[in-house]
DNA sequence: CGAGCCGTTGAGGGGATTCAAGCTCAGTGG
DNA sequence: CCACTGAGCTTGAATCCCCTCAACGGCTCG
């Protein structure tokens, strides 16, 4: 990954000020880029904020922008044919959001904020028109379109199967991914927990609260949990040896 | 989609007309380019045919090559962390296989062919060297890789999760897409089903049967099924409601 | 014909769901 | 200060659906 600042340090603009001080440059998609398109870039790009609960876009809105994750956690959800709500896929600090209005289209999936979020708003037309003059930017594009669709088969091969227990196991594991150092880790509500592994809200309660019982993990409030990252990978190792 | 040649009439190559009899030149991944690239195009193109049964390629193979499928039925497969095979997703006429090997990494799936199978094989290099030069393949390219997200939400969300029933219903409409025209629908084996709606052998081949003795379906041998598209619908639908 | 693969069917058990009842806790207003 | 309230979490009991284990039948092929 290149180290390339995203903006210029000696710009007056403020908007260019912020954008050098993203902690992102690095990782975000403009990482690829050079300085010189990045000076033309920063003035497009509007930073946003969401608290938890509260929505990006929806599914099926007509989009014309996409969003760097700078801090936070999003998760994308659609609503199936049945009409239950299902958690496909958790965005962290770096990843593109929204990516499918680049080819046209509208978004989706419904994008919410799971903890209180800060993100670089960046029109589609702005990424358009760079990837035109760019093709290392449309490599990188097309890189995470790769990775979201790992992600994707990950998230329901090893999240949404098995046993109710290995799968609130691997979704604490994930979790633990998302959350920076030794900091307790977000912890979704039952419901969205549910929704994530396709468990009713009663099995992930059981659940939850057996590995508290075992001492795997201990809730401070219902929103955040220490974990035993070492313990509850053996636990996991012990159950696929089980099954 | 575009209804340009895939390759020139008149030319003399025994590939090139062969490609030039291809029925896929409309909705294969060149149909966006002219006529003078394609021109250089086919002397790179190898037809390949696959038995029902027989690997296409492995995951984490190096891979230098992606596929059109011309015809038949391919299925991706990967093995959970647990072990167990899993069907993550189908391929159908006209569909690209194995384009992660574009951005220079391994396949990530095994493709094996369902039925038996023509595919066109393109070296990634040319594709490569042609992405540079046409932006408009890069495009198309990110097309069907936005494609085969949406697909693999519908995969998990729609076939792999709810009772056993209404997996089995929507797998045979599914299957029914596949199928060109009023022809019998291609049934894999039960342990196939079994892989891709993550159920036991003994499950699926109860549902299939009951489906059979409730007039749904009529079963030609074990591989070959003949659908009543509007009754599954409809007992789709039943399930549905009541849940 | 026997071996092996594949599909079918039955009986029993287990794990998740369903239904239902308390519980905790924050916010509100008397 | 405290009762009231509602949202979210926990727990229990009963049910149901799928899995497991097992036996058997049809078919192909050596």
């Amino acid at each position: 990954m290149l180290k390339t600042p995203l903006y210029r340090l000696d710009s007056t603009d403020p908007q260019a000020r912020a954008c050098f001080s993203c902690g992102m440059r690095g990782v975000a998609l403009f990482g690829v880029l050079g300085e010189r398109e990045l000076d033309q870039i920063h003035v497009h790009i509007v930073h946003v904020q969401r608290a938890a609960g509260e929505p990006l876009y929806e599914a099926g809105e007509h989009g014309d922008s996409v969003y760097t994750l700078r801090s936070g956690i999003v998760r994308f959800e659609r609503v199936s044919e049945r009409g239950d709500r299902r958690i496909v896929r958790l965005a962290g600090c770096g990843d593109l959001l929204g990516q499918e209005v680049l080819l046209g289209g509208p978004y989706s999936d419904d994008a919410i904020a799971c903890t209180p979020v800060a993100l670089c708003r960046i029109p589609a037309h702005v990424v358009q028109a760079l990837g035109t003059l760019h093709p290392a930017l449309l490599r990188e594009l097309m890189q995470r379109w790769q990775r979201a669709l790992q992600d994707s088969h990950v998230w329901v091969d090893e999240l949404a199967t098995g046993p109710a227990r290995r799968r609130v196991l691997k979704l604490l594991l994930k979790l633990g991914e998302y959350a920076q150092g030794s900091e307790p880790i977000w912890l979704p509500k039952r419901e969205d927990v549910g929704a994530m592994l396709n468990l009713t809200i009663e099995t992930c309660s059981r659940q939850i609260s057996q590995l508290r019982r075992e001492g795997l993990i201990t809730t401070k409030g219902n929103r955040q949990a220490r974990v035993n990252l070492p313990a509850l990978r053996d636990a996991l190792r012990r159950e696929d040896i089980a099954a």
